[in-house]
Order: structure tokens, then sequence, then C-alpha cells
DNA sequence: CTTGACCTTCCCGTCACGGGAACCCCTATC
DNA sequence: GATAGGGGTTCCCGTGACGGGAAGGTCAAG
């Protein structure tokens, strides 16, 4: 196969795929005219990988998951630890993420949203880290 | 104010102010020797800044906001529309991951975490894509 | 023989800075 | 006067995970 149809079946862009050659994450053949030559189990890491990036996992992870998928004498526990590390991650992000949320929410509705000049968003803003009035 | 006193007052790190002065966000004068010399507006334009950006909004946000900030005949429709897309965005952003989470947490679980390799995680990484068995 | 669809490498751009080198400025102390 | 230190300055490279596009080789069809 070549890389426009692992493409598809993986579900993958060709820079992606070039791109995993390049930091070693695949190592396809070469047929002699140069094109990049992929296998059946080729196919299959690259989809394993864009299922992994598809969950958040960082490059560095999908690259410790394929050498612990590829390596049968691996302890469970190792993925789960990734696993759970990441999904700390994903907490912490969403925590921030939701806080955000609040403080905007708060704002946009608190904005009138007219041609008038006055803004809470902007006041809020312009006015972070001055003291509260008592 | 030297840039270091700014640094602490504004709570932005001395790069940061660096590089938002490199991308037209801020003008500070400068002393003959050099040194950028802050006015009052800068630090408080400087705060103003690192508050819009803990709120997450992007750069170019952030330069739409001051010039908004800027003029008194402004719209508050014009703060509230990007406000409300910078929502839209988080939003987006809580609900991927927030799927994420849950297939990982579902993984998480079913995963013994011991010194076995059999794992539900890479199972369902390697398996993804392939037809549901029915 | 040419067209067009592939493929290749190479290089730059993204976003919002951080790290570090090499160098200048100012004050205080010995 | 020399020096030590703690400022400041510019410049360049690196980040993560690719995407865009140029310049050129390859292959099957008409």
């Amino acid at each position: 196969m070549n890389i426009g149809d692992v493409s598809k079946h993986a579900g993958l862009p060709a820079k992606t795929i070039r791109y995993y050659e390049e930091i070693g994450l695949i190592a396809p053949q070469r047929d002699p005219n140069g094109y990049r030559r992929f296998r059946e189990a080729d196919v299959h890491r690259l989809a394993f990988l864009g299922r992994a990036r598809a969950l958040g996992f960082s490059i560095e992870d999908c690259r410790s998951l394929v050498r612990l998928y590829d390596d049968t004498d691996r302890a469970s526990a190792e993925v789960k630890r990734i696993a759970e590390q990441h999904l700390s991650r994903i907490d912490a992000k969403i925590a921030e993420l939701t806080e955000m949320r609040a403080t905007l929410s708060h704002l946009v509705s608190a904005c009138a949203g007219d041609d008038r000049p006055d803004c809470p968003i902007l006041a809020d803003l312009a006015a972070a880290g001055e003291a509260e009035p008592r």
C-alpha cells in the first residue's frame, strides 16, 4: 500500500504519517522508486496511533503505548499508569476551562450587547487586580 | 518603571512583556540607555492583557479587546460578540475533553493494573476501527 | 507523448512564549 | 579604580504536532 491508501484506511493525513515516520513511531519499507510501502502491521499501528491521539494522548505517551503494545511481557499496570496520568491532565484542563467558562458566562450575560460603550466585560478586565470596594 | 517592576505589578514575565511589545500590544517609551520605560497606562494595559489571557482569550482577541477598550465610541455588542465566540470555543473544548474523559475513565477502570499483560486499554486502542462483534 | 494523479524531500509557519548566550548599564563596596 | 552583583538589551533556537506549499520524480491512462 502507498501512503494515500494508508491515509484513507488509518484516517490520518499523509503529512501526519510522514511525520510519524520521521519521529520514529513507524518504519515502513521503501519501494525501489522511493515510495513508502506499508504492510498490514504498519496500517494497524497507524490506526492504533490515530485512536490514541484522538483520546488526547501526547506523542510521547503514544510512543510508550505502542512500545507496551509490542511488548507481550508488559505489565498492564504500566499502561494504566499512563492512562491515569493523562486522565488527571484532562481533569485539570476541564477544571481550568470550566472556571474560565463560569467567569466568562457571568460577564457575557451582564453585558447589554448594544451600541452603547458601557461594558462589564471590559470593566472586569480593566479592574482585575485592583482592590475590591468594601 | 523598568521591566522588572512592571513584571511584578502586572504579574507577567518580562519575556512576555517584551513579546507583547514586539507584536504591538504595547508601546513603552525608552530611556536614553535603551531601557524600556513604562508609565501607569502601560502597566494598566498589561494587567488588562494578563487578565484577558487568563480567561483564555487568544492574542488576536486581546488585540481587539484593547482596541475596543481604548475606543470610547465602541459598541458593547462588539465586545460581547468576541466573548461569546470565545465562550463557544471553550464549550466545544470542554465537550471534547469530557468525551475523552468518559472513554478513558471507562478503560482505566476496566484495567487490572497488575503485572499481567492483558490490558483493555491497549485492546481498545488496537481494536478501534474494526467491526463490532454482534 | 502528454496529462494528471500520485509520490518524494525540503523549508517555513503555526501559537505564545521560555531558555540561554552575549553583551551593556548602574550602583555599591573594597 | 577595580570589581561584583543585579538589573537591562538583542538575538536565536526550541516547544507540539503537524499544515501549506514549492520543486521535482513516478506511474498508468488516453
